[in-house]
DNA sequence: ATATTTTTTTAGAGTAATCTAAAAATAAAT
DNA sequence: ATTTATTTTTAGATTACTCTAAAAAAATAT
């Protein structure tokens, strides 16, 4: 049986999950401890800590990665943040930039029949308003696909997550046009001659979006709108 | 300003403020612990905590009473707990007696605007499931007047607000007889000789419900069905 | 290959909350 | 008015988490 685990342990569970998911195999100690905004020897404690209790590998100066216990915890966490942020942003009406801190905090809460509820009160989404995939109850996530709206098929819908340019005039100019990381956007048609694209945003009217626009908009690809 | 309160400190405030609701002005150190589950030290200790604070009024063997700020937190952890307690049965689907402990956790969420987006969600209430008021962004809560079926004249007709026993027996048998919170009643006759009531239950037919039962379950008076 | 810098770990101490056991104050009983 | 019982408070220790400062190991530069 997991013992009951400290709201800091898993936030330091989470924080390693995260860390080794951008690549390094083992999450070194100043990398841990400034992603917890604390000090390299706070984040040495918790990592001897965790690995007593079997959460996490750890040798000394060799880093930490986690076992397949501490694994799960993250997952777990990971799938209750993004399900409350689900829940902020389309039940409260928050919008997508302000519903972090919260689900840091409902995160913790303990109770599976909770989830399990808000999961299926919410219509079992696959995704948070940041287009961040959602672990099931077995910590298996869908791999969220991600492409330029250039590069989609035409009719797919996704979620704006990155502009890859950071061009003031090309930032100015998704604005003016509504769109904004979080946007919904439905690709309705592609132009062969010019490559330009149309689109609806967040179920608005359709609106053409140029080539060299169109290239540096990044969708995370949903079933449906 | 309110510095930033431990979950600790907002259970102790919040139990000195059910303790002092129930009558005694002081609240007495060993009914404190006895209400917090620990011991009359650790109740003392936390009592100077908070009295240091300025939270709550406490002279040497004389107990504890809430001065206004501590009194302003209590209400605010009660207004939460019994907000999401109205979310976890009318949004969520919970039974009234299995959300409780969940709302323990969700209670100690540190955001004022969560907890006004939630209020308009769930239309503005002003009673928990268990027909308890809450009480609004100033603290003020609608007075019931509640009254258990026993004690009402006949042809009274009223709203079941709230079940004094935990007993699960007692509320499997509301259950059973269709009754529960927010149930419209009609006391149609009474029985001298064993105290059993006879009623309607939402418009339906005539239920016998004996005495003992009867003195449990509270009403608020209503004019007309 | 040695010196320097960076990273990691240890040592020692502080805080919030908890406990047990014992002392002090108050309340109740004779 | 003492004795007895109860309640309340103190004293001292414990646990989880934190910190600063210094030592040790590893990585980098010369």
């Amino acid at each position: 049986m997991i013992s009951e685990l400290s709201f800091t342990e898993e936030n330091y569970l989470k924080a390693i999950y995260h860390l080794s998911a951008e690549g390094k195999e083992n999450v070194n100690t100043n990398s841990l401890a400034e992603s917890m905004s604390t000090t390299p020897a706070s984040a040495n404690d918790m990592v001897k800590r965790l690995a007593q209790k079997n959460l996490i590998g750890y040798q000394k100066y060799k880093g930490a990665t986690l076992l397949s216990k501490g694994k799960k915890v993250a997952l777990t966490i990971v799938r209750k943040h993004r399900l409350w942020e689900v829940f902020l942003v389309e039940k409260l009406g928050f919008k997508w930039d302000e519903v972090h801190e919260i689900a840091e905090q409902l995160e913790h809460i303990k109770s599976p029949s909770l989830i399990k509820r808000l999961d299926k009160f919410l219509g079992y989404p696959t995704m948070d308003p940041h287009g961040d995939p959602i672990p099931n109850e077995d910590g298996v996530m869908k791999e969220t696909v991600r492409a330029s709206i250039s590069d989609v098929k035409v009719g797919s819908n996704g979620i704006v997550v990155a502009v890859n340019n950071d061009d003031t005039l090309l930032l100015q100019h998704l604005d003016s046009m509504g769109i904004k990381l979080g946007s919904r956007i439905h690709v309705a048609d592609r132009m062969d001659f010019d490559g330009s694209v149309s689109v609806t945003i967040d179920e608005g009217p359709k609106q053409f979006i140029s080539k060299a626009v169109a290239e540096n908009l990044m969708i995370t690809l949903t079933e449906k709108k």
